[in-house]
DNA sequence: TTAGGGTTAG
């Protein structure tokens, strides 16, 4: 057995000169004898090529090169295509090594130069494969239809997908169909969907790929109807059998369109025709019926489904999340880990959102350290579903400092940092990372702005708030949108500039919302404007005249007012029309518990020591000098009855069983369903100093921080 | 005096 391959024998010729084996080693006319004779006796493969088909690693393919050199079988063409093509495409190959041998190679056929192109293309090597694309013409060697599928893929953009569409032309080669399919492809990966359907209206013979390529590219572009347009006239006029590829490129068209019925249709054909089994189809299937709002279908095949993989359990995990249901992606979860199925990094993004709608702080802090322990890949989009759970969960902190961890980041990490600051009223902070990031040259984005507005709103920096909102459209070209009109009116109404945040409602190109004339209302309210308030809760009121927050406002301005039969009124408006208030609800959780209180509510299993410390609390509140707030109770009960209302605000009773169950010094941090009342906000300010401990409540709209007597929305909520 | 290699999907 020859020696293994010294590196004298992988020094490469320069390009187009003679090769040095050959000028050092002349093919003798004995070895080329011996290579006649053994294929023509044989009238099969020759062993070495048997041998290189059966290597199962580069360093028993060295010793075949070497021996074959020896041989002088080397010298064979399509011998020496084999090995090229073993290094270049098997896994256990070396594309280093195909090179080598590539230049040792008297005549390279295209077959060989395709080998090593295809190679590069597979291990994402695209500039590596239109290289060596480039150094075959300069060597004068001839590409075939061959050549073209591999080197379409790897074009980048479209300027050199031109080019190599141009080469292809020339050389006879673009009316291939391999190369056409690719071709549409590369076009519209490329963003050129017009330049792919050009490709595709030409085409002679287009096969089952060509369709579902074209199929697959409006989808991809948001064309969905023109993707099931095509798909209609493939089976109907045109008489192609769709495949599995075909149907999951226009299921996802459906899926974007949100066309339910076009889903249910596809469905019955997958059943009809046998591919119910097809596992990407059939999570392609649970994904456009989520995504189409049909969670229990896609549950239905889900729980029916013969083989699942991680693909499916996403989707089902994502598709409950989706749907609100986030209990049931959990649960899910669960299940997956009883059945010893670990999850990936889309799993954990989707359970980290959940998490965050529940502000489930201690669950998402427990997928953090799963994420850790199993070394999930943390990506730019799952480190951002951390900072956006941690900055939402009220763990400002831990949101800061898993973001500058973070190795990349991209225009949402930075949003979600944003806006996570503004709702814990870091506002300075958060307008200093809005500085930052265009110092990054990170484009913001109409989110990024929105979380801009909420800090200069929860900040009352009502400058910087009309300069930011000037500028979406003057610096970054970005339209405003309702919300961020939203976020202006509050700002103005806020300061007191009333009759501007008016004048801005007229001005804007859309009709105002609830939100936007709830956020002028409670403008009103904070500055006692009471002809504003009556205008902007009768446009309310034609809007929305079942919102009930509109009246209690209302009815809380008409008692600062001291209008009470305006009050009384508006209350009994409500009543008529068959509203209530819905009840405030708060949540706490402790030791991985959720414990739920409404007003009043006596039903938890420690009710009576809840009881003892509420007393203690307002005991000590009241040797502190509190005065209770009776202005947001209502008007016709007695003082006496004021004062026991509020004591038993659901935010209290968690307070206090926070304050019993959790170590000393340990934050206490409470969920609520409505905005927290005025009363509650400045008890809750004493009780941080007079039990030294910190407060995180998260109301409807923001983070209240308190600590030491004070409270970080500094009164601006 | 040829052979063999290339396309679409969650």
């Amino acid at each position: 057995m020859a020696a293994p391959l010294t590196l004298q024998h992988h020094i490469k010729p320069p390009l187009s000169s003679e090769n040095p084996l050959l000028t050092r080693n002349p093919t003798s006319a004995s070895t080329i004898g011996m290579i006649a004779s053994s294929i023509d006796d044989l009238n099969q493969p020759h062993p070495c090529i048997v041998s290189i088909e059966k290597c199962s690693n580069m360093s028993q393919l060295k010793q075949i090169h070497a021996q074959m050199l020896r041989t002088g079988l080397f010298f064979d063409p399509f011998t020496a295509s084999k090995i090229v093509a073993f290094c270049s495409l098997q896994d256990s190959g070396s594309l280093q090594y195909a090179r080598l041998v590539f230049s040792q190679i008297p005549n390279p056929t295209s077959y060989t130069c395709n080998s090593i192109i295809r190679g590069c293309t597979d291990k994402n090597l695209h500039q590596e494969a239109l290289l060596f694309y480039q150094e075959m013409m300069v060597q004068g060697l001839i590409p075939d239809r061959y050549t073209f599928p591999s080197l379409f893929k790897s074009c980048r953009n479209s300027s050199e997908g031109k080019q190599i569409h141009c080469h292809s032309t020339k050389l006879g080669f673009a009316s291939d169909t391999y190369a056409q399919n690719t071709l549409m492809n590369m076009y519209s990966n490329c963003g050129c969907l017009v330049s792919a359907r050009k490709v595709f209206d030409k085409m002679e013979d287009k096969t089952v790929v060509s369709w579902a390529t074209m199929i697959g590219a409006h989808a991809q572009w948001d064309q969905p109807n023109e993707a099931v347009r095509l798909f209609d006239r493939m089976i109907k006029s045109e008489n192609v059998n769709p495949n599995e590829v075909t149907l999951v490129n226009v299921l996802t068209a459906c899926a974007r369109a949100r066309d339910l019925a076009m889903v249910k249709r596809i469905h019955e054909y997958i059943d009809e025709h046998g591919f119910g089994r097809h596992v990407v189809l059939n999570t392609v299937l649970m994904d456009a019926y989520c995504k189409c709002g049909c969670v229990q279908l896609a549950r239905d095949l889900f729980d029916n489904a013969q083989e699942k993989n991680l693909f499916s359990w996403n989707i089902m995990i994502n598709g409950h999340v989706e749907d609100s249901d986030y209990e049931e992606a959990l649960l899910l979860f669960r299940e997956m880990q009883t059945k010893g199925i670990k999850g990936d990094k889309v799993t954990m993004a989707s359970l980290l959102l959940a998490c965050t709608h529940l502000v489930a702080l201690e669950l998402g802090k427990w997928l953090h350290a799963y994420i850790m322990k199993q070394r999930i890949d943390v990506d730019v989009a799952l480190g951002t579903a951390l900072v956006d759970m941690y900055a939402k969960c009220g763990s400002i902190g831990t949101a800061i400092q898993v973001f500058h961890e973070m190795p990349e980041k991209d225009v949402m990490t930075w949003t979600a940092l944003i806006l996570g600051l503004a709702m814990c009223g870091q506002s300075e902070n958060a307008l200093q990372y809005f500085e930052e990031m265009h110092i990054r040259g990170v484009k913001p984005d109409a989110i990024t702005f929105v979380g801009v507005l909420a800090a200069c709103s929860h900040a009352g920096f009502v400058d910087e708030g009309i300069s930011h909102f000037n500028s979406m459209s003057d610096t970054y070209g970005i339209h405003p949108t309702i919300e961020h009109y939203g976020a202006l009116v509050d700002i103005l109404g806020r300061a007191g500039r009333i009759a501007e945040a008016e004048e801005l409602i007229q001005s804007m190109p859309m009709a105002p919302d609830r939100f936007v004339l709830g956020g002028l209302l409670g403008a009103c309210r904070i500055h006692g404007n009471l002809e504003a308030a009556e205008r902007a809760a009768k446009q309310l009121l034609e809007i929305d005249p079942y919102h009930s927050g509109t009246y209690v406002l209302l009815s809380n301005i008409y008692k600062s007012s001291k209008k009470w039969e305006e009050a009384k009124r508006t209350r009994e408006l409500m009543a008529e029309r068959g509203m209530k208030k819905p009840p405030g609800c708060s949540q706490i959780e402790v030791h991985g518990v959720v414990h739920e209180f409404v007003k009043g509510d006596s039903s938890h299993r420690q009710s009576s020591e809840i009881n003892e410390m509420l007393e203690d609390m307002i005991s000590k509140l009241k040797n502190a000098g509190y005065v209770p707030d009776k202005s947001e109770v209502l008007f016709d009960m007695a003082e006496e009855e004021k004062e026991t209302e509020l004591s038993l605000h659901s935010e209290k009773l968690a307070i206090a069983f926070g304050l019993l169950s959790t170590s000393v010094g340990a934050p206490i941090r409470v969920v609520k369903n409505l905005r927290i009342c005025s009363d509650c906000h400045s008890a809750t300010k004493l009780i941080s100093k007079l039990y030294n401990r910190e407060i995180i409540v998260r109301d409807r709209n923001r983070f209240h921080h308190f600590k030491d007597g004070t409270c970080s929305c500094r009164g601006f909520w």
